[in-house]
RNA sequence: GGUCUGGUAGUUCAGUUGGUUAGAAUGCCUGCCUGUCACGCAGGAGGUCGCGGGUUCGAGUCCCGUCCAGACCGCCA
């Protein structure tokens, strides 16, 4: 070992302890008289001391050629200071150092190795290896470790069995791109990466591995966010023998587990709600459930008055800001900016300002009289001192646009307090959504999400309307896991293929083998899986899950750092069988 | 595929109505300093204003194109 401790765990108890210590050079502040370095490694800082009076004249020397960042061994005597640090869990303490190694000089680095780096997010990228150097970026790594731990720990104690799936699989049409690897030995065919091992968790509840779980990596080909990367991890999960209700309370006691012991919170409860009521009250599938201002359909009290943009909208909703009357014109006119914006789509925005002294007046004075101004307030449960939002249009498209407002002004009202966690079960999805490019019904979840019992009979007369026995974990507004229970008999999967518009020849080609499995002795099954790395951002209090992921894709799903996807040598093509048309050179 | 924001010193940014030699902070280099810990003091170096084109007597600033970065919409079973 180069050293005896490490530059975090040395106290005053340790005075007069002669020790080694390894680790980067953080500052250097030469006094003239005196230097002193500021040794970090993982695990802290430690200080080290020179004294021209008492300093070897070439340890000073060496001491006075090291930049940031230089790779120093320093051995001394523990001693305590003349001037202690209150700030750093060592302060109290010092190396009065006699012997100094530079086991590896350094360039200066791009950016300052602080808490409060002055690198930008590309150059941070970019040097990513440098970045984690810092504690936020460490400790968010941390933070995914005991996640890790927490999660295997937990599953296990449930007997739950981790089997890891193969990576190189079958590209499959359903669902997000894949991405695609070419195969050298069979020239012309390709293997897909896994969007999830959705097909293999099944087929091992076939094999009778009634508890299943895996922390995988999963693979998508779709455009990224500040949530979404080309390849994530998921913590993924199935049972046999077992009712939605089972999935529901187990996946409950992973979430509290991890609540409790990687952040000593306690999650007291997880409410549940349908799609369908998650639509009406929220206008969405995924509610910011820490604050309420539910949605007030006002329909029935704002048709006939002359207003038509009321008048001709098939749905008229509010939603009522606390407090929020005293909002400038400015502020409003920046709402009703907002709401136009081509993202959010809504035409207008109608308010009306319930005054501190009774009165109340609109946007829409012209057409409806405080009387029924008052009737709108009653319902919508507003008091003096509120404002209240009001959007109209077609029923979804309004929903969603007021479900963005909501969230902005929850965020202006510091609603959303990330120290808070607020979880829900949205159930009862819909099994299908008509997708208008294709002109065919597809699977909300996943083609092999089951309907509900009650529903099996519109799943010819009426698709659109059936149900599923799926769910998702949504908390704090963000989509956190989600699972079904499956089909797990071959003819209803074939009714549901059929609603899906794929032949029977179709289906066989893509999932024949997970059809021949469920004709012997198929369990059955469902499960759930949920996304780690948002997970880890949630815990972390982050919106992004960059920095929760040590070396993550930037915004056009590049490495920076390895300058990845690169072109292949004309070689690798020729062996590969791949002739590409000649395209922009890098 | 689309919308928006940004790109100026190593780094983070400012730069007015288009007008002199493009600034600040920090970092870097040199010197001084015996209790610093955001050390201090003095001095110094450091710029293809992303790239290409246009308008103009004159462009960091205006226009067009393009590249890069970030956020969002579409997309993400």
């Amino acid at each position: 070992m180069l050293r005896t401790h490490t530059c975090g765990e040395l106290r005053i108890g340790d005075k007069g302890t002669k020790v080694t210590l390894c680790g980067w050079a953080q500052k250097i502040r030469d006094k003239g008289g005196m230097i002193w370095i500021d040794l970090r490694d993982r695990y802290g800082i430690t200080q080290l001391v020179f004294d021209e009076s008492k300093t070897k004249p070439e340890i000073i020397a060496i001491a006075r050629s090291v930049g940031r960042e230089f790779v120093l061994q320093a051995t001394g005597m523990v001693i305590e200071r003349f001037a202690k640090n209150d700030k750093i869990p060592t302060g109290e303490i010092e190396i009065e150092v006699s012997e100094l190694n530079l086991l590896n000089p350094s360039k200066v680095p791009p950016f300052t190795i602080e808490d409060d780096t002055d690198g930008g997010d590309e150059l941070r990228m970019k040097y990513r290896y440098l970045d984690i150097r810092r504690q936020p970026v460490r400790k968010n790594l941390e933070l995914r470790h005991r996640m890790l731990q927490a999660t295997r720990a937990y599953m296990d104690s449930q007997s739950f069995m981790e089997v890891e799936t193969p990576v190189l699989i079958k590209s499959t049409p359903e669902g997000a791109r894949d991405f695609v690897v070419p195969s050298r030995i069979h020239q012309g065919e390709f293997y897909a990466l896994p969007q999830s091992p959705q097909t293999f968790k099944q087929l091992l509840m076939v094999s009778g591995i009634d508890r299943y779980f895996q922390i995988v990596r999963c693979f998508r080909d779709e455009d990224l966010r500040a949530d979404r990367q080309p390849e994530f991890t998921q913590i993924d999960c199935e049972m046999s023998f077992i009712e939605q209700d089972d999935i529901l309370k187990t996946f409950e006691g992973l979430i509290k587990h991890l609540f409790k012991t990687v952040l000593g919170v306690v999650l007291d409860q997880v409410d549940r709600m349908t799609y369908d009521d998650a639509m009406r009250i929220y206008g969405s599938d995924k509610p910011d459930t820490r604050f309420d201002m539910k949605f007030t359909e006002l329909s029935d009290l704002v048709k006939g008055k002359g207003f038509s943009v009321f008048d001709e909208a098939p749905l008229v909703v509010g939603i009522c800001a606390s407090g929020c009357a005293s909002y400038t014109r400015k502020q409003l006119d920046e709402l009703t900016e907002f709401v136009k914006k081509p993202q959010i789509g809504a035409k207008g925005l109608v308010y009306v300002r319930y005054n501190e002294d009774g009165t109340l007046r609109s946007s829409v004075d012209k057409f409806y009289d405080e009387n029924s101004l008052k009737s709108w307030a009653v319902k919508m449960n507003a008091q003096p001192g509120d404002l209240m939002l009001i959007l109209s249009g077609a029923t979804d498209a309004t929903r969603i646009a007021l479900s963005a407002l909501r969230l902005k002004i929850g965020a202006e009202l510091g609603l959303r307090d990330k120290s808070v966690f607020k979880a829900l079960w949205v159930v009862d999805f819909p099994l299908l959504e008509w997708n208008e490019e294709s002109g065919r019904f597809h699977a909300m979840h996943h083609p092999f999400t089951s309907p509900k019992k009650q529903d099996f009979a519109k799943l010819i007369t009426d698709p659109g309307a059936v149900r599923a026995n799926a769910y998702d974990l949504v908390i704090n507004g963000v989509e956190i896991g989600g699972g079904s229970i499956r089909i797990h008999d071959k003819s209803m999967q074939q009714a549901m293929f059929n609603a899906l518009g794929f032949t029977e020849e179709e289906a066989k080609k893509q999932f024949g083998f997970l059809m021949d499995a469920f004709e012997f002795g198929a369990p059955p099954h469902g499960g759930i899986a949920f996304g780690f790395d948002r997970l880890c951002a949630l815990f972390g209090g982050a919106d992004s899950i960059r920095d929760f992921i040590a070396f993550p894709k930037n915004n056009a799903g590049r490495d920076v750092m390895i300058d990845s996807p690169s072109t292949i040598s004309t070689e690798q093509l020729v062996e590969l069988g791949i002739d590409i048309r000649p395209s922009k050179t890098k």
